[in-house]
Formats: structure tokens, C-alpha cells, sequence
DNA sequence: AGGTCTAGTCTCATTTTGAGACCAGCATTC
DNA sequence: GAATGCTGGTCTCAAAATGAGACTAGACCT
């Protein structure tokens, strides 16, 4: 039983979307000979960053609050200083979150999350929610998953 | 040794949740004095995983239909062979993907999306519209700071 | 024979991240 | 008036994750 010698035309995910799944199909379909190395998808340009581990942490840190860069570290104890400082200028860049120095003694920085920012909460709140309810099941799975690897050697 | 008299109470980010904002409070939110190296918070456990730049991508390449190794491959064209060989073993053990290998010459091994891992798609639909919604505010916030930056040296 | 196909693995170079020392400059304490 | 602490960073070096690409098995086709 060969395989078909000729590879079935399968488009490389690329490009823009509009809805639900209508979504996720054309956040990853592309014209296969499209230019996609000068303009990734918009889908997978912002997702890149705003996946980012760390990211989408901080976001949720500064949901509640403004907070300052201290606070935030005590929020997020497992985070370095060194990613702490480049994330939030990852997404202040990006426009999600804006600082403000108060050029008090000692120096005071407040981080803050702007509209945008804002925007972003219910989706990552309704992925949160997700991962809430879907944590048993994924724990399970993985239990299985390793319990039969470590039968099969 | 002002230490804590000074600083605000600010709770590390660690535990569970249950909906919308109050899932975002609490999905970071954690007693103080509570273990939280043992059991980290769920959502924060099962963000780090999915929240991966592969991972998402492959969920939504698999969103549509079941693919085989090459045809994933050919999809997210960007991803070494390696990460994607990683990537897939990381969800399947997470109960999001299956893999059923056919035992043709040359062999074919076919992922497709769990039950689990089809719940996951209206999250990240979600998440995607966001993203191409906001991707050209984004764009310009990155300019807007970009040319900052350059102006201010 | 020799070449092709698939789904991986293995090795090595490059990139990212983490840990932690160090900094400026004022306030408070000694 | 010297020592110390506080702030929000940066810098350096080690460790970890990732990318690029060579290599494999075993049946098939020519």
C-alpha cells in the first residue's frame, strides 16, 4: 500500500481570518504562493508574543490593579528580573501596557494595561477558564500517558 | 529591614479560579502561606503548556481534520522537525491529540484532535479574532514606540 | 541495484532564559 | 557623615531550549 507519490496539496497556514472556526482555518490558510516570509499571518505575529508564557501573566497581573514593577515580581515569584523588565517592554511596545516613572526617591514605575491591553482580558479569561476546567482531564491524560511509557520501556 | 512594612500585601500569583474576571483574579491568586511549588496553579500549568507558540499553531492546524506528519509539516512550514515531533508528543500526552499509526510501508502515522482538544478550538477562536482585530493597533503601537525609541535615542 | 518514500532520531550550533552581582541616588538610621 | 536600605533596572555568565540538517529502517518502484 504506497503512498501516493504526489503529495496531496496541502496549504501552509498563513494568512488571516474572520470567525469561529472560519477563524482558525484562515488564521492558518494561506495561498501556498503567497509571499508569507514578509508578512506573517496577523493571527500568528500577535500570538507569538502574546503567547509568550510570561505575557499573558503579567496581563493577568495587571487585571485587578495598576502595579509597579516590584509588586508585579512578588506576584509572579518564578519570574526572572531579567524577563520581568523585557515582557513588560515586550507589551508596552506592543501597545497592551503602558509605564509611567514618578520621579519620586526611590524611583516608582507603575505598569498599567491600556484599552488594548484591556481587550485582551476576556479572551484570555474565557482560555483561563479552559484551562481550569480541562486541568483534571489533562492530569489524568498525562498520568496514562506516562504509566504506558513507562510499561512499554 | 523596612522591608515588608513598606510594601504592600501583594499575593503571589498562583491558584485556581472560576469565571471571567474572577477567573483571572483567582487563577492567579493564592493564600500567601499555601504550597505552591508542589502544586502549581492550574491554570498557570496548563497555560504554559498550550500557551506555546507550536502548540497553539498545531491545535488549529489539526482543527479541520486529522493530518499526518508531513502534512503538518507542510502547514507551519517555520517549525524544525524536531520541535514538531516534540510538540505533538507534549499534546498527545496532555490527552489534546491522538496518534494512530497505520502500519503501511512506508508507515503513516495520523494525528487528530481529542475531544478534549477539539474544546480547546473555541478558546483559541476566540483568542485568534482578538488577535487579527487588534493586529493593526499593534502594528502601529510598535511603530509609535519604534520611532520613539529612535527619535530619543 | 539504486532511488524514493515516511516518521522519526541524533548531533551540533545558535538563541533564549535564568541566577545573581552590580548600579545610581536619595532617605533614614546610627 | 557613614552605613544601610529602597527602587527599577542593567550586565555577565551558565544553563536550557530551539533550529538546521544529516542520518535511519524497510518495503516499494524502476
Amino acid at each position: 500500500m504506497a503512498r501516493q507519490s504526489v503529495l496531496k496539496p496541502v496549504e501552509a497556514l498563513q494568512n488571516p481570518c474572520e470567525d469561529t472556526l472560519a477563524t482558525l482555518r484562515l488564521a492558518v490558510t494561506a495561498p501556498p504562493g503567497s509571499d508569507m516570509s514578509a508578512e506573517k499571518c496577523p493571527v500568528r505575529d500577535v500570538l507569538d508574543h502574546i503567547g509568550d508564557k510570561w505575557a499573558t501573566l503579567l496581563v493577568i497581573a495587571l487585571a485587578e490593579a495598576p502595579r509597579r514593577f516590584g509588586e508585579l515580581r512578588r506576584m509572579v515569584p518564578d519570574i526572572s528580573q531579567r524577563m520581568l523588565t523585557q515582557t513588560l517592554r515586550d507589551l508596552q511596545r506592543d501597545g497592551l501596557v503602558s509605564r509611567k516613572v514618578f520621579p519620586t526617591q526611590p524611583p516608582a514605575v507603575e505598569y498599567s494595561l491600556t484599552p488594548l491591553g484591556s481587550s485582551l482580558l476576556e479572551p484570555l479569561a474565557i482560555l483561563a477558564r479552559w484551562a481550569a476546567q480541562s486541568h483534571p482531564a489533562i492530569r489524568s491524560a498525562r498520568a496514562a500517558f506516562d504509566a504506558a511509557l513507562a510499561e512499554a520501556g
